[in-house]
DNA sequence: CTCCATTCCTAGGGTTCCTAGGATACAACT
DNA sequence: AGTTGTATCCTAGGAACCCTAGGAATGGAG
């Protein structure tokens, strides 16, 4: 009776391939128990509970979507880099659906994904150098191709986008066009809200 | 021993009063029940499954939120309808977190739903009237505003902007301001691109 | 070879989802 | 009022999942 050889690591790594594969919500110990050959009962071994498991293979998703937001930054400004991040980012969320559904569950904000968190703010202020915003509208701006990117990739997952004839591809390509202007004619804040603002 | 007096519509209803207080995910048979004094069995006489229950749940959500982007839309043009339509979006989904939830699982795309999402497309047309963009345009831009709501309503919600100190509500006017600015300097349609997409 | 920690299993309790079949309230009809 | 019928609700129970507790085997260190 050889043993399974289950460690933390192996388990979120397992347990991420299985959210791609049947999805996110199907992910449950007895499946991954099954994966290994293994009693569910082994598996609490390694890890507190599924939720928990579940919350790591967010993290584990942040960190990977961080390193490929990463690399496609590299040696890119303006525009080419806005395309550049936005790409990678909507990839990442279609091949790897299962991992992209657990991203975006209610995390326990543990260490790991905080940490995530923070590579990914600083990956989109990088990204928005070329820009020249200053605060606090490069935060406005963060947030808003944050929202922009998470929603598309969203509703595209979950095909909220209805089936109109206009290509998804197309659409997005578009929407990066205009995210572009909308960064370079960034609006200079309104005075009366400015004020109001300061009060 | 009288009668709860169950309904499809009641348990719908109540199921999203639930998910409001609760949250989404813990939305269960048992518990619904409990609210009706009732078994959890006695539920499978008006309702399929439980899975059916919230897809219902997340129509008649989409529904109300139609409802009120329509009356908040009613009379108002221009910039003034995207901020109108913007807030009740956003308004609607601090307050019903639940109901909120269910919206964005993975829907059966069933009746309800379907005509529920194409109210939401004609609503969004309606606020882009004013912007006097063509087809496809339209559609791009109406995916853009769905992506960009959408997606600041969610981040807000999972909590993913971390906590920085500029408030989620200025950077939200300055997103709509934005998109406006995006919205009334629609890009022209790359010749390029556009001749390759007719190849 | 013995000891030890770790790994994995068996056993079992609690929750949830759902089905099947029986009992009961309410309404309509005679 | 009495009868009949239907929808409503219950009891009983099976299957899957989550998790705990305690026992057995495995593989490495001394």
């Amino acid at each position: 009776m050889a043993r399974a050889g289950l460690t933390a690591e192996r388990l979120i790594q397992a347990a991420a391939e299985l959210a791609d594969e049947i999805g996110f919500e199907q992910v449950t110990a007895s499946a991954l128990a099954r994966r290994f050959d293994v009693k569910d009962a082994s598996l609490y071994a390694h890890v507190k509970s599924v939720r928990e498991l579940k919350a790591q293979v967010a993290a584990l998703a942040l960190a990977e979507l961080a390193d490929r937001v990463a690399t496609a930054l590299a040696g890119r400004a303006g525009k080419d880099a806005l395309v550049a991040f936005a790409n990678a980012y909507r990839d990442y969320a279609r091949e790897h659906p299962g991992r992209y559904a657990a991203m975006r569950m209610d995390l326990a904000p543990d260490a790991a994904g905080a940490d995530a968190a923070r590579r990914h703010s600083a990956m989109t202020r990088a990204l928005l150098r070329d820009y020249r915003l200053s605060e606090p509208d490069q935060t406005d701006a963060v947030r808003l191709l944050h929202s922009a990117f998470h929603g598309y990739a969203n509703l595209e997952a979950t095909g909220g986008m209805g089936h109109h004839p206009r290509s998804l591809d197309a659409s997005w390509s578009r929407a990066l066009d205009a995210l572009d202007v909308a960064l370079r004619n960034w609006p200079a804040t309104d005075p009366a809200e400015s004020a109001r603002e300061t009060d």
